[in-house]
DNA sequence: GTTTGTTAGTAAAGCTTACGAACAAACAGC
DNA sequence: GCTGTTTGTTCGTAAGCTTTACTAACAAAC
């Protein structure tokens, strides 16, 4: 059932140390190109079938044929010829039909609440829905999804897509979750489950990963780590473009490891002074409640910064990220916190490895699940992002 | 419509969240399969070309085209008839010419000498040379290079299909080494120089990630992590089969990140309690001549092999990795050491995380960084490993 | 108004690559 | 000897990209 494709590593030899482990054939050759024309134009903006050429490397032939494949599918649209004045034959605009398509994201990374939205290829979000999750749990769930879905689908102006679903847990290639203790999931097909129900092409994430995403899709960065903070510490890995998602699907869960060697606060794992005792937004709520006077709430977010500092420090020495960004609640994370963390990493690392390394808030907010899960499908149907 | 499409992959765009950036021609696929037919025969051995389509997904046909090709090429022969008794046509064997050519692999990581070898294509060590650096630095240490290497070609019993470097320091992808203080190196462009010298393919890459290649040969796992110790501390990466080099190809500098909050001797790069002043030989020598009895210098090697676990514990919780390997003296770090980084691992990081860890010395010896330069040789020349 | 030069897009032909169909060779088993 | 099986090759075909050559359409210069 699962198919070979979706775990075949297909990508040529670039990379040096890859071992080629399936075959490749010509009209994979031409999806890729198919992908790259439609990542030129998603990522540039209307161009001409020429401008498309010299960017891709491609010959005007190929890009013209290309074209005429994907508007025939419509996917792209030709938009009339470009106004400024120049010499030689005008050129016709063509642009993704950035309109003619929907996508429906859902994100499950909150608490208490399901959270879905009809977003654009663009990642703007359209129409939002948010149903209460009320302590459901298992297939409880899964029918809140479907009702969100239900709901969106009618409120989608144009066709959709896919559906792309950010979870919190263990998320595999092909959309089971293995584990989700907060939805009370174990080995939930998702992805099939949702597929059957709607019709629809569906990719299921973990939450993390896809708040990566929407941050990939908006830097130049090829390798950034995006650390998302609320209930629960999290994190998402993209190395040399890719996302990494660990030989078990659990890359990214650095919310349980021990910070330091001076102890900490007793977790709910049975560890003592893992990363969410420190940083995680209850914790630092009730320990901002506790704190007596503006010197002694700065001095808890220098800490929690600091703990986040010594925990990214070896991973930064490990990868030579380029970026790092934080996602959450901004007004706790954005300022006293984030400065620690830049600090502590400047102590504890290299300087080569920190001098061209960006720390950063997202700028996504709280729609970067979202935008993240409208990532997925573009990525997974289209092969852009 | 179905949850079969749903799920299909778009061709190249492996890894879901991967950017088209570069054209693809079919003539890039068909190397892609040739050096999967190549790859399939070192690996596994003398096969028929209709064993090497059963295994490829290939029809006999192309698989044909492409092993006539290959053989045109020297780099497979034709070993005559398969000698069991099967019903049908006897297959003719056919396998990689391992006898047909050697790699020379020069090993520039030991503090005193250089190190260098004739290999053959499995890896195997046919021919030695050490010479002694004897403080040399700068361009001497590429004349030295460059002396083994003549000795080396004149002890090779083949023809030479390239020369692999392992280089302390950073070094990018095509054979810069940006900085080796070892070496007194700043921007020597080792690949460039070695080639014009020796009209032979290059290819340099830093030591750890040579050793990490010499590992990925040997093992199942795709997301392992080397750590090289020796005079310094060193990491190599492998994600999903691959390399990780890193924004400015500084990938695996854990040497200089301080582990711990609890202080630590002073670093000779001005800070304090970095992993390398736990761990490097010089440090763990020094620290057991100091020792009075066994009982303390067990405890001198469980307390290194702690601070590399609580080093480790965030990159492993990050990477969900399933192998680590950590290569250097045995006699040092194969006992309580690595006792004791289990142990911490354990107990810093999820269980999920450590249940499938396989945590392990490594087999190679000191011949690992040679192995590793020679499937350089063999990845970049051939596109195999 | 004409000429010149440039750019956009298309058409035709050719090369490369992989595939399917068909076949001969060579063998085991009866 | 006959049948069935397996191997490896030959032949023709489809897909994909390129090169070459063309038409259309424009600006600039005269």
């Amino acid at each position: 059932m699962t198919p070979d494709t979706a775990r075949s590593d297909a990508g040529f030899t670039v990379g040096r140390a890859l071992r080629p482990t399936a075959k490749v054939l010509p009209e994979h050759a031409r999806a890729h190109n198919r992908a790259l024309v439609l990542q030129t134009l998603l990522a540039g903006g209307a161009a001409s079938r020429a401008d498309l050429a010299r960017e891709t490397g491609l010959t005007r032939v190929t890009v013209s044929d290309l074209v005429a494949e994907l508007i025939a599918e419509g996917l792209i649209v030709e938009l009339g010829h470009r106004e400024d004045a120049r010499p030689g034959k005008p050129a016709t605009l063509i642009d993704f039909a950035r309109d003619a398509h929907r996508i429906l994201a859902v994100d499950l990374s909150e608490h208490s609440l399901v959270r879905g939205a009809v977003v654009d290829v663009d990642g703007n979000v359209l129409e939002r829905i948010e149903l209460p999750l009320d302590g459901a749990t298992g297939d409880a769930v899964v029918e809140l999804v479907l009702d969100v879905l239900v709901r969106l689908q009618a409120l989608a102006d144009a066709p959709v897509l896919g559906i792309g679903i950010g979870s919190p847990g263990v998320v595999d290639r092909v959309g089971v979750v293995h584990s989700a203790p907060n939805l009370g999931w174990r080995e939930v097909d998702l992805q099939r489950r949702v597929a059957v129900a709607t019709g629809l092409p569906v990719h299921v994430g973990n939450d993390a990963n896809a708040a990566t995403l929407a941050e990939l899709r908006g830097t130049a960065s090829d390798d950034l780590l995006v650390v998302t903070v609320g209930r629960g510490v999290g994190a998402g890995v993209v190395l040399g473009g890719r996302l990494v998602f660990g030989s078990a699907w659990a890359a990214g869960e650095i919310g349980h490891v021990v910070v330091g060697t001076d102890g900490g606060a007793p977790c709910a794992c049975g560890k003592e002074g893992c990363l969410e005792t420190w940083l995680s937004v209850p914790r630092l709520e009730a320990r901002l409640a506790a704190a007596d006077g503006e010197e002694a709430r700065e001095a808890v977010l220098r800490e929690a910064g600091r703990r986040l500092g010594i925990v990214l420090a070896p991973v930064v020495g490990a990868l030579n990220l380029s970026e790092l960004v934080v996602s959450g609640p901004e007004e706790l994370l954005g300022g006293a916190l984030l400065g620690a963390t830049a600090d502590t990493l400047r102590n504890r690392t290299m300087a080569e490895l920190t001098r061209d390394l960006r720390l950063r808030m997202t700028a996504h907010g709280k729609d970067i699940v979202l935008r993240g899960a409208a990532v997925m499908v573009l990525s997974g149907q289209l092969g852009v992002s």
